[in-house]
DNA sequence: TATTGTTATACTCTATAACTATA
DNA sequence: TATAGTTATAGAGTATAACAATA
């Protein structure tokens, strides 16, 4: 089991990583910034899923899904055909279109990761994929949360 | 080396575990959201830097340390003495006050992380920890970047 | 009544540009 | 002339709350 000592060293190691996230983003087309690369992605993976389930992977609140898939339904990357067991819902798929915009700014992530990682072995960059996977899953078990009572944060950085 | 297919997937990988730090980020006290935290920490580890220094190992605009930086000096979290050598800048400096906000924030993080990797085993933990910190310094190596032309971003996710 | 999804609004975080002061 | 830092403004991303339509 994991010590309390080593959460807190990893937990630092995250908080850095974002750092990553950041320059690989920048390199991103600015009409698929990495939010949107993060939906199509999914949905890439889920094949045909409702906003609920697609707002529930990402761990974004359904809010702020349903505006994105809004603006990638406006493009075409993304077909909305109405769920026939529940009309309230739509059933979400990737378009040909959406899988075209996917893997071209999945090439420049790419590009940026093998330009920093060219001296990496190829089983340390595997092992890490494959912990960060692990990481994934061990935090997706316990979704749906409870969805407990959300705070109101009011850290203004102003003046 | 690493293969340009091993490198696609790791940065599919890492897309995924941006939810992670998001989840991690939603129990830090409010007055010290995930931005703070990243700034102090960086800050606990820096010892007594310049603004300059210390934007460029958040790997952020160094406007935004700036505010960042006014907000936690107000709160007494940071000291800002005058550099002796250089009067336009000013040397920084986690306070003993700061460093409790810190580790108040960083117990939450690790208590959640805590919870999750109760499962996982020891050397995982550890092993996961060490090449996240590998990325992060072969992010690192390459900076300061060569500040390239940055683009205009213009996805706007609205009606 | 409860749930799915949308919209309005506000807050966090980041970047660009214009500026001040010093080197 | 160049660099360190600040401030003003705008753009991305997310959350809360109020709402519509359906279950």
């Amino acid at each position: 089991m994991a010590t309390q000592e080593q959460c807190a060293v990893l937990a630092d190691q995250l908080r850095v990583v974002v750092a990553v996230g950041r320059e690989i983003g920048r390199a991103l087309p600015p009409e698929s910034p990495p939010a949107m690369v993060a939906l199509l992605s999914a949905l890439d993976h889920c094949g045909q899923v409702r906003m609920s389930k697609l707002a529930e992977r990402l761990d974004i609140d359904m809010s702020v899904v349903s505006r994105h898939v809004a603006y990638a339904a406006d493009r075409g990357w993304i077909d909305r055909d109405p769920d026939p067991l529940d009309k309230r819902s739509r059933l979400l798929r990737l378009t040909a279109d959406g899988e075209t915009v996917l893997r071209a700014a999945s090439a420049r992530a790419t590009d940026v990761l093998a330009d920093h990682l060219s001296e990496w072995p190829d089983e340390d960059v595997g092992q890490l994929a494959a912990l960060l996977a692990r990481l994934r899953l061990s935090f997706g078990d316990c979704r749906p949360r409870a969805h407990a009572p959300r705070r109101h944060t009011n850290a203004r950085y102003e003046g």
